[in-house]
DNA sequence: TTAATTAATATTGTATACCATCATACAATA
DNA sequence: TATTGTATGATGGTATACAATATTAATTAA
């Protein structure tokens, strides 16, 4: 990165960072209502701040505004959660076909670099590092396959399902799988195998929601 | 319909309604600064409303925000727009795919009265008519195939490409391919054939990406 | 005249106070 | 027990204030 284009970061900006955040991490249940003078004191902010906020929230669907009554923490329905890994298994699959079709070594060595933080940090047990890494990474295929639009929407859907993703790492994250998985793709992308890149995409997102599934049962059999 | 279940229609809301409906309809320009006191007047509200609104169409990605400078309309460029028609294929593909599996009588009862609604309007150059119930259509396509969240994801990118498709009905409105098209999509779906529904969905979205582009280099060029 | 600086003005970001309306929990009553 | 008030608190919305930053106009230098 050559420069950094913007970063007069405002007071609205960090505080949705903080509630996006503090939604996925599961400090408030699915249903929770969200306060305004609560959140204001919590986060040291006026209401007009986190005003603004819970609209961008609720336009990311991560929260549910009932008119005279309030917002609340979004919850999705199985069904949902299985269309979001759904649609997220046509967007990686699209981009990660068209990364394996015009790869560079430049982006080759790139996704290979990420790919050996991953696992030092899964080694460790940094799951947020983790899952730092891996977005950066997938953000790499998404650029080389010019998917922008695709890449805004599975940043979108991931929000939603960001709660049941931290989970799934707490409990999962040592797991030697999806590691194993990621590496398929990078080396389909590195032979510019597009047959083999859509597969090994497709393998792994199967295998994320079928954990995510199963997660969900647990909680809701708890 | 018995009881109306809707929600007491708030100021943010309304207000929202109409600015989306400016931009689609182009009375703003991409690039065009949006300001709020402006806004406030022209709109009758107070700042607080405008700028909820904003917040929430910048989230929409209909207007781009830099700190201290304020939103202006959002643009796309021509391989954007390229990337939302062919997502909007997957999803579409994919929504009228399982509705041809899934639809009983009352559904397609309802997918054709639709259509003679489009048809009529079309027929007295009523293009907003016909926008409004070929989204009617549509819903009813992702409701019947079980697909609200890629339905989310539609209306979105819809709204993302709305200046765009007001102008193309403005000069193609009256051309006769459209509907043809929906036509042979619903008689798919009534024979519960999924792959000739498929294949109707991708025909149509094909024709309809090609009136954009060359909507947008006739823009350009001009 | 044109370029560069500076002063003046607008606009945004944020905070605060205020009010009307609606919602909910609780108490009083029938 | 069921109903009706009533108190309390939250939201939707307005207005105002002010610092920080942008933009524009005005002034000065080249």
């Amino acid at each position: 990165m050559l420069t950094n284009l913007k970063r007069p970061k405002t007071l609205k900006e960090t505080a949705l960072k903080q509630l996006r955040e503090a939604i996925a991490l599961g400090h408030f249940a699915p249903g929770e209502r969200l306060v305004e003078r609560v959140l204001c004191e919590k986060l040291g902010v006026s209401r007009t701040v986190i005003r603004e906020c819970i609209r961008h929230l609720e336009s990311d669907q991560l929260v549910t505004t009932v008119p005279n009554v309030g917002p609340t923490v979004a919850s999705l329905d199985v069904t949902q959660i299985e269309e979001i890994y759904e649609i997220r298994t046509m967007l990686e699959v699209s981009a990660v076909t068209s990364c394996a079709a015009n790869a560079d070594d430049e982006v080759i060595s790139k996704l290979e670099m990420y790919y050996e933080h991953i696992s030092h940090a899964l080694e460790e047990d940094n799951i947020q590092q983790a899952l730092s890494d891996t977005r950066k990474l997938y953000k790499t295929i998404f650029d080389a396959g010019e998917k922008s639009v695709a890449w805004d929407l599975v940043e979108q859907l991931n929000g939603r399902i960001g709660q049941l993703r931290a989970l799934t790492l707490r409990t999962h994250g040592r797991s030697v799988e999806g590691p194993k998985k990621l590496l398929a793709i990078i080396e389909a992308i590195k032979q510019h195998d597009e047959d083999a890149a859509a597969q090994a995409c497709k393998d792994h997102l199967k295998q994320a929601k079928e954990i995510a599934l199963q997660q969900v049962n647990s909680l809701n059999s708890q």
